[in-house]
DNA sequence: CGGGAGGTTGACTAGCATCAATATGGGTGG
DNA sequence: CCACCCATATTGATGCTAGTCAACCTCCCG
């Protein structure tokens, strides 16, 4: 068998991927990411694997599946602030502050890679301009927070569910081919219902309707997209907040190289 | 007239207080957060200071007033997605990511500090601890926007404004006497509806109720709440959230003195 | 083949939006 | 100092969106 960090190191490739496409790396910062000790676990849906207020000394960034990042009221009605999808650091910002503020969820079955924040630490020390970066990457995660309280707080129930499935479709990179577009999404309704605000019952009128006018077909395993444009406008999706499209000379590097 | 940087010099006291609550400073990176170049402004009650998708070079400490971070839909309507107090860096994020993804603006009239980006860099290049505090900063800020994801998403409308009402109280360190706290709050009903996600006309409707049953009043320019308990079980409010009051032994440090 | 999780549909209800009219009150100019 | 005006607050009437409750279906898995 291959050493651990060996066979894990094409999926921290596709975190580094994440942190050089908005910052700007040294090799040798780079090499210190790919170096970055792991241990990969493999995570039961619908069980929290993070619980709230658990103090944490990892963080996960996950490879496989879907992660929900769960809030909740005192009634225990739950809450998807967040969805993570693979290449994401889901609790990164536990580096700094390590008791959790949410739980974290694997919607289906997910694989994670566990990181100890000791190591993080370690390399941000040394190289400070990697501390920036993930900075960096947590305020992305903020802006698209933001936007989901728009979502859920001014958008009806058909905008929210087109908004959702725009911003998937854009972060997981669907599959686009003339006039139809689809990418992998295993979400049950009630969990859709948890991150729009909605009831089970309600989203699944919703994607009635959107079936029904071939605009988009969400199944259990799978999301058809037959027209983008007006899944587009019915969300009122402006992909701008996910800062996905950074050109090459806009990147961000605030400390310089030693 | 006493230099700029000095007549400052309580304002920026109140934003390191703010740090020092949560992390651990030594005494010469204190000094360094003081020694901030500052400059003073005014800002006018609903006008953007910072508008959508400006690139700004500078952050702003709120000295005086309630500052709004607003993002909108496509038709324009308006959700406040967080409230910052005097004390609050507004937009510390823009120092890693200078592209705003929201507006703000000052819900009644307000006093900044601008302090120029370029400063927070080099102090945060010589005091790397720095960053790490600032860096721990935006994360209560996104876990503020968490919870207000929950607010928005979960809870019916009473419950949403005797939770934002509770935030606020916390957060400003209402005045407590027996049976009466109360805090100034310079709000319309119409700014309160974009913060919620309802209309002016139903905030009406609940506050009336609120003061009807004398749990709180919430008047043009300050609210008094006559029963917090009462108002914590409306709002099914759990201040965890808000990391205000860690306790001196938990306060975080990565990076090493040096 | 049975059981359970998840999906689908209908009937009814409730909460909040919408529209509209009126009241209030602080600020301004004459 | 008063009259006017605009922004904001208040209240009522009405309708729609989404919630609730409940039954039934479907499909997968053991």
């Amino acid at each position: 068998m291959l050493g651990m960090a060996y066979t894990d190191r094409p999926n921290l490739q596709r975190f580094l991927d994440r942190l050089t496409r908005r910052s700007v790396l040294t090799q040798e910062e780079q090499q210190a990411i790919l170096a970055l000790p792991t241990q990969a676990a493999q995570v039961r849906a619908n069980r929290d694997f993070v619980a709230l207020g658990e103090r944490t000394d990892h963080s996960c960034l996950i490879t496989d599946g879907l992660v929900g990042r769960f809030d909740q009221n005192a009634e225990g009605a739950r809450q998807i602030t967040a969805l993570h999808v693979p290449g994401d650091m889901v609790d990164l910002h536990s580096v700094v502050l390590p008791q959790a503020t949410s739980a974290l969820q694997a919607l289906s079955v997910a694989t994670i890679l566990r990181i100890p924040h000791s190591a993080i630490r370690l390399t941000t020390r040394k190289y400070p301009a990697l501390a920036e970066a993930l900075w960096r990457d947590c305020m992305v995660d903020v802006a698209i927070t933001s936007q989901w309280v728009v979502n859920v707080g001014r958008r009806n129930a058909r905008s929210r569910i087109a908004h959702l499935l725009c911003e998937m479709a854009t972060r997981l990179q669907a599959d686009s081919r003339i006039g139809r577009m689809s990418f992998s999404f295993e979400v049950t309704q009630a969990q859709l219902a948890d991150a729009t605000g909605l009831t089970s019952v309600h989203v699944n009128r919703v994607l009635k309707t959107l079936r029904e006018e071939r605009i988009a077909d969400v199944g259990r395993n799978e999301v058809v997209i037959w027209d983008w444009d007006e899944l587009v406008a019915v969300g009122e999706f402006d992909p701008n907040y996910l800062q996905a499209e950074i050109k090459p000379e806009e990147r961000l590097r605030i400390i310089e190289p030693n």
